[in-house]
RNA sequence: GGCCAGAUAGCUCAGUUGGUAGAGCAGAGGACUGAAAAUCCUCGUGUCGGUGGUUCGAUUCCACCUCUGGCCA
């Protein structure tokens, strides 16, 4: 684990290269097939070589959950050891490995429908009708939600349209954990600033490289909008607006560089609270290998 | 060289009829159960360009100076 552009990628190829491990990518945007440039994403002849999961899964159009990652991730992870191999998870998305780890409690699964009946209450009657009205159904999730915060609210109407019963009834009980055991490791660059420079530097050579022309090509066809999960990514939902002259390259620049330091601030948040965590300043070798064969996983 | 307009938070700016100032953005911290690279919460002391003057008190009024734009020569 680690924010990005803190070196996780180039870290696991690294320990690819010389131990029996294969990639499970831990990534909510490099799921999506024809984002490549924006989302860092390994080079095809890197992934020829070296075996990559859950990278490429999905069309932009279509959305992911945290939840399809887990059922993913533990198919891949049975595999991967069948071969006889080892599972290297890596990425930033830290609810996918929180959701991999501890599991979730048994909920319905997203409804396009009702999320849409829910969106048209609030196009009409704003945000804090959409918590008024799930305060009649579920109270405690009500006392517990913000009356701006959109998503969750939604979520929670959402699964009361869909069972009729509150969230907060169905998060009790057990979760289910995970069946393996998981060593867990997170790069945390104390230097925020390098860690700046870092991501400002890499946005900068993603555009040289070409993510306008990639987000150009995304926004031609006719079923991609602003408001899918894949193209409010970090940077594409930037590069959409430039291209649609919300405001100059500039702008971009600045505005992309931006976005991507407010997630990794929030990645860092996840990881300062992380229990069982080993972490490490730099994306060396060492400590995680050190790390590894303590627990007898290599010798 | 002359005239005019500016100079206030890291940036863009508002404001104070004289009682030492506040928005947006950026930044920091936090939350996080099928959209999570999402969504949301909290956090604002800064020689109010400099030096003098008037005043009980000046960032605010006055003078001079410095710098930045614009116009005129």
């Amino acid at each position: 684990m680690g924010p990005t552009a803190s070196g996780k990628t180039d870290l696991a190829l690294r320990l690819a290269v010389d131990y029996p491990f294969e990639i499970v990518s831990v990534d909510s945007a490099m799921v999506y097939r024809g984002m490549d440039i924006g989302t860092a994403k390994p080079d095809p002849a890197t992934r020829e070589d070296i075996p990559h999961h859950l990278i490429d899964i999905r069309d932009p159009a279509d959305s992911y959950s945290a939840a399809l990652f887990r059922e993913d991730a533990i198919e891949c992870i049975r595999g991967i050891l069948a071969r006889g191999r080892i599972p290297l998870l890596t990425g930033g998305t830290m609810l996918y490995f929180k959701a991999l780890k501890e599991g979730f409690a048994h909920l319905p699964a997203a409804n396009a429908g009702v999320r849409a009946n829910i969106q048209a209450l609030a196009d009409e009657a704003g945000w804090p009708a959409v918590h008024a009205r799930l305060a009649e159904v579920d109270p405690a999730s009500a006392a517990r939600l913000n009356p701006n915060d959109r998503s969750r609210l939604q979520r929670a109407l959402e699964i009361f349209e869909l069972t009729g019963r509150p969230m907060t009834e169905l998060h009790q009980g057990e979760l289910p954990g995970l069946p393996f055991e998981l060593l867990e490791f997170a790069i945390m660059p104390a230097d925020r600033q390098a860690l700046h420079a870092a991501i400002a530097g890499r946005f900068v050579a993603m555009l040289d490289d070409g993510f306008v022309d990639e987000v150009a090509a995304l926004r031609e066809r006719d079923d991609l909008h602003v408001d899918l999960p894949a193209m409010k990514a970090v940077g594409y939902r930037q590069v959409w607006q430039y291209l649609d002259g919300a405001f100059d390259f500039e702008t971009l620049t600045e505005r992309g560089v931006a976005a991507t330091r407010q997630l990794a601030k929030r990645q860092y948040t996840w990881l300062r609270s992380w229990d069982g965590l080993t972490v490490s300043d730099q994306p060396s070798t060492e400590p995680i290998l050190k790390m590894l064969r303590t627990a007898s996983i290599l010798d």
